[in-house]
RNA sequence: GGCCCGAUGGCGGAGUGGUUACGCAGAGGACUGCAAAUCCUUGCACGCCGGUUCGAUUCCGGCUCGGGCCUCCA
């Protein structure tokens, strides 16, 4: 039995899933304008990480996860125009690279990942059936939704309307009939990426988009509704509004889920202030399951302080789950694991008793529940990276620091030199080898069976 | 200002009304030609003030501090 915390009861909640054999999630994605940052990457491998965990629990195919990608947004467009192209050039490169850093996160795709811009249809049929049943409005070609029509609005984020509107630190269009109204619908001028709608050329505002996506591809209320805490005022408060009025009461999602921050100090990380750390960059000097582990080392909800020590600590932790699961094949799940990873994806707790763990065939097939111990420990020890497409094990991976990669071929060779030397009690020689091949990343270890090496 | 969340040892981080995880780092030891890895041992904590209680880090109240949202944001 899985408990989640649900953000709109304010307590951890057992998930009993409408139709076990078709549980339904759905996760808001990224907007493709950017590199990823690190903080970016904690949703998709928190998500990523239940998906695992509800395909544990219900069956592999009884889950449906929908991440949509955000392709359509005026800060696509401000970047388009400054790069002088097309907004599809900006949307399709960041939408590639994001695949790419989440995929090395050992993240799966999604098994729908749809894009706003291929969705008008459907947002528009939801806004002229909002409009219909008088929950929105059209004012100078723009739609926008009244809040005042949803006498449920704010049940989310646990705020009213004076407390909205006293908040209000932008200043209130003159055509919103209520300061707290949001845009459905948005006027494109001429030359700007628009749509035919009803009222006009136009694009649709954020919060549709998803609305429509989920019913769309999921139905009408969907099991589980997943993002950032950042996400639940405006963005879910406002899904939730409109969803629930276009579909007669229905409510949008049954658990409402949403992850902390990383941070970096004392503050979270993010593109306005400016502190982000990129997922590229990190993965320059890190295996991606390295970073993985460092994300799963708190619990989801607590903030994460990111911190170059940490990532070390990630380091030395996968490797010795590494040596213990060795090449081995997996066998069955540990119950301790998978209860405290039951328990609201109590990740940490996990992780520990995966630490703790001694049979090789075990761990491995209990580090899978986190996506963890993807290659064999050989295949990780020597830093070869498996491409994805291919699944052809080639050369060392980016965590070397050295400035010279070594090629096995050569490695293999200094470490038989050295052990001719060792064997003449050279140990002059022998160290000499050693310290060189570890100025260069590559540490040795003599064993019983001979010696060996691997890259730090 | 409103609404939320948090405060655990050098760092990270669980958890619990009473015996105080775990990891990293540190110290000592075993092993090793020396290392590395591994194993063993080990020191270090529950923001402050009240209350409830036989007993509170754990429950309640207040305070202080920190963070988040209220604007784009994972």
């Amino acid at each position: 039995m899985i408990r989640l915390y649900d953000t709109l009861a304010r307590e951890k909640r057992e998930f009993r899933p409408a139709y076990p054999k078709r549980i339904t999630m759905y996760v808001c994605g990224p907007t493709v304008y950017g590199r990823a940052h690190i903080g970016n990457a904690r949703p998709a491998v928190v998500f990523d990480t239940l998906a695992r965990l509800i395909r544990h629990e219900y069956g592999a195919d009884s889950l449906t996860y929908a991440r949509n990608v955000t392709d359509v947004d005026d800060k696509i467009i401000a970047a388009a125009e400054a790069e002088g192209v097309d907004p599809s050039v900006i949307t399709e490169r960041f939408e590639r690279f994001y695949l790419e850093d989440m995929g090395a996160l050992g993240v799966a795709a999604p098994d729908i990942a749809p894009h706003a811009t291929q969705e008008i249809g459907p947002m528009i049929a939801m806004i002229e059936r909002l409009i219909g049943i008088g929950n929105a409005y059209e004012a100078e070609g723009h739609v926008l939704f009244s809040v005042p029509s949803d006498p449920s609005y704010g049940e989310l984020s646990r705020r009213d309307r004076e407390a909205m509107i006293a908040g209000a630190r932008v200043e209130v269009a003159p055509y919103k009939r209520d300061p707290a109204d949001f845009v459905l619908w948005k006027p494109s001028p001429e030359g700007m990426v628009g749509w035919d709608s009803p009222w006009g050329r136009g694009r649709p505002g954020w919060h549709i988009e998803c609305s429509a996506m989920i019913r769309a591809h999921l139905g009408e209320t969907i099991d589980i509704h997943g993002g950032g805490l950042d996400l639940i005022f405006p963005h879910h408060e406002n899904e939730i509004a409109q969803s629930r009025c276009a579909h007669a009461g229905a409510p949008l999602a049954r658990y409402w889920v949403h992850n902390g921050f990383v941070d970096m100090g004392a503050e979270k990380m993010s593109k306005s202030l400016g502190n982000i750390i990129t997922t590229e960059e990190l993965r320059k000097t890190h295996k991606g399951e390295t970073l993985r582990l460092a994300l799963l080392s708190a619990h989801y909800r607590s903030p994460l302080p990111w911190t170059e020590s940490q990532v070390a600590q990630a380091k030395t932790n996968l490797d010795k789950l590494y040596r213990t699961a060795g090449d081995a094949h997996p066998t069955e799940v540990d119950e301790g694991v998978l209860e405290a990873l039951s328990d609201d994806l109590n990740s940490p707790l996990a992780l520990s008793r995966l630490m703790a763990l001694d049979d090789p065939a075990v761990l491995k097939a209990t580090a899978d529940l986190f996506g963890l111990l993807q290659q064999n420990a050989e295949d990780h020890f020597k830093g070869r990276v498996q491409h994805a497409a291919t699944g052809e094990l080639t050369g060392a991976s980016a965590t070397v620091t050295a400035e010279v990669v070594r090629s096995e071929q050569y490695i293999d060779a200094r470490v038989a030199e050295r052990a001719e030397a060792k064997k003449n009690r050279d140990f002059a020689t022998a160290d000499r080898i050693r310290d060189a091949l570890k100025a260069e990343g590559i540490v040795l270890e003599d064993g019983p069976a001979g010696t060996t090496w691997r890259r730090e």
